[in-house]
RNA sequence: GAUUCCGUAGCUCAGCAGGUAGAGCAAUACACUUUUAAUGUAUGGGUCCUGGGUUCGAAUCCCAGCGGAAUCACCA
């Protein structure tokens, strides 16, 4: 037995009675919209009335003001909202007709979807608004919305805020917050203006697998499938990295994706167990060359979503105009903590860590120590968009050894807003060297590194068929779009954030 | 994962020295032909997150659970 609110049932007891009147609450219909709303709020004149005669509109009803034989309501499509006029003189012009004082009058409700048919003017107050000459209802809604309403001084007194019913109802959070489908609409025009420059560039925009029965390409748990027919364990990508490679040695020389990757681990506002990053491998470049390119990238997308590089993020103003700073990793470590870890062994690295005051296990390997020593001691400091170069060897398994110095690699992270963006390096391209980073990862997982690489013998073998020389990044998309549209929580960039079961039940909805 | 805070009407929230549950908006009815937080009059609406405990009596106090938020540490 379904219960339902009160409100629930009244509505459906209009939608009874709008059957009874033989109008069907969901009407099949091509309805012939002529404009938008904001197009009609961004153009129209008084002097031009004449040619605003025949406006058809579709979208939501908002708000009704009911004055007895005169009514006002306001319609919601994608680009905004105008007010309506109904007068019932007008609508219901025989004494058969019911349209106004039954169908809109009674049975209407906020939410209902609407079709409209009128003419634009001003009212006397000055309002753009929609005189109604014809009025349909083109789907019936069942549940009542939360009104947003506001006075003269733009104060808020009804919302729809609490984050969890936002993201789990997102539907009904874009109906109500047009701040919330701006996002979105700035999240897409970003990819749009990164996927602009690669093709520019002559970049080409590939798919690779998603289901992989050898997961690599970054440090990280992955989530786990089964094929039936082939009776194979398979692994969500946790990144796509690996496979662009495979592309760049059969002669495609740019290659992008915009890739869904899959890590199980831990969530926070700056994790969601699903996020997007793009990858991008250019043949013949370096990491130098990928760093000029990347600071070129991110202005243009600032440019192009804001009209200047500066950006505000919370209580800071983060300018992307060229250059950037760039530190290596161990100036970096140099700079912001007055060490140097170069010379240190696992023991010596541990200890210093304890003495910093990160939180470490004694298991903890080379690699993740660290790394934790890095993310303690920089990353709180950087806040204008920034360069780490140079990475140790040992944190990056794929990533080309540095011309100058085999310890180091030609790596780099772009660290902004205090979090990483992206990653990149000159990619390692001698198979036997791989071979080998392959083989000291395996060692990490036996030291209990759940985050280990598995070696890929066809990526190696690719490898030994040759690649050129060649550049690879990946940027994070979901972060980019945090910092671009001025949101603290990943969810607030994800139309539906992955959340727990709704009230706590933990088994998935499965048939068989 | 740790710490702190939160869960009351469709929405936003008040109520807590323990004594039968409140406001505004939304809803219902009537009036009203240019309103815009429309107005006026009247009305209905609640497993006070769940379970246990203390008590004559719990929305209020205690314990546990579920869900959420913020801060901190980590993979993007």
């Amino acid at each position: 037995m379904i219960e339902r609110s009160e409100q629930e049932r009244i509505r459906r007891d209009a939608l009874e009675a709008i059957r009874q009147l033989g109008v069907d609450p969901f009407p099949s219909i091509n309805l012939p919209i002529s404009h938008t709303v904001a197009n009609i709020l961004s153009t129209y004149q008084d002097a031009e009335a004449e040619t605003w005669k025949e406006v058809v509109l579709g979208g939501r009803m908002m708000s009704r003001r009911i004055m007895g034989k005169a009514s006002f309501a306001e319609l919601q499509d994608g680009t905004g909202r105008i007010q309506l006029y109904l007068n019932r003189d007008e609508l219901d012009t025989d004494a058969a007709s019911f349209t106004y004082a039954e169908l809109f009058k009674k049975h209407c409700d906020i939410g209902d979807i609407i079709g409209v048919k009128g003419y634009v003017f001003r009212t006397q107050v000055g309002e753009i608004s929609l005189r109604v000459q014809q009025f349909s209802l083109l789907s019936k809604s069942l549940r009542p919305l939360p009104i947003v309403k506001r006075d003269e001084q733009g104060q808020e007194f009804d919302g729809f805020h609490d984050p969890e019913q936002r993201h789990r109802m997102r539907y009904v959070d874009l109906v109500v917050n047009p701040e919330v489908r701006e996002v979105f609409r700035k999240r897409a025009r970003l990819i749009q203006l990164m996927r602009d420059f690669f093709n520019e560039r002559g970049f080409l925009e590939v798919e690779t697998p998603i289901l992989q029965p050898i997961y690599g390409g970054a440090a990280a748990r992955p989530f786990t499938t089964h094929h039936n027919t082939l009776d194979m364990k398979l692994y969500l990508r946790i990144a796509n990295e690996l496979y662009l490679k495979r592309l760049i040695v059969g002669g495609f020389d740019g290659v992008y994706e915009f890739a869904r990757d899959f890590r199980n681990e831990g969530m926070s506002r700056y994790h969601n167990p699903e996020f997007t990053q793009v990858e991008l491998y250019a043949a013949y470049r370096d990491y130098r060359w990928m760093m000029d390119m990347t600071e070129e990238l991110i202005e243009y997308v600032a440019m192009g979503l804001h009209g200047t590089t500066e950006v505000v993020v919370g209580d800071q103003k983060i300018n992307f105009a060229r250059p950037w700073a760039r530190y290596t990793w161990h100036g970096a470590i140099e700079a912001f903590a007055g060490l140097d870890l170069r010379s240190l062994s696992d023991q010596a690295l541990l200890a210093e860590a304890r003495t910093l005051g990160v939180d470490v296990p004694e298991s903890a390997t080379r690699p993740a120590l660290l790394d934790e020593i890095f993310g303690h001691c920089v990353e709180p400091h950087l806040i204008q968009p920034t360069f780490i170069t140079d990475y140790p060897v040992e944190m990056s398994p794929l990533a080309k050894r540095h011309a100058d110095n085999p310890e180091l690699t030609e790596r780099f992270e772009l660290i902004c807003n205090r979090k990483e963006l992206a990653n990149a390096f000159s990619e390692l391209n001698d198979p036997d060297d791989q071979r080998a980073r392959f083989e000291a990862q395996i060692e990490l997982g036996k030291r209990g590194d759940a985050e280990a690489m598995m070696p890929d013998e066809d990526f190696l073998r690719a490898l030994e068929y040759g690649m050129p020389p060649t550049a690879g990044i990946g940027i994070g998309i979901d972060r980019l779009s945090m910092i671009m549209t001025n949101q603290n929580s990943i969810q607030e960039v994800l139309l539906f954030p992955h959340m727990r079961p709704e009230h706590g039940r933990t088994e998935s909805v499965d048939g068989r």
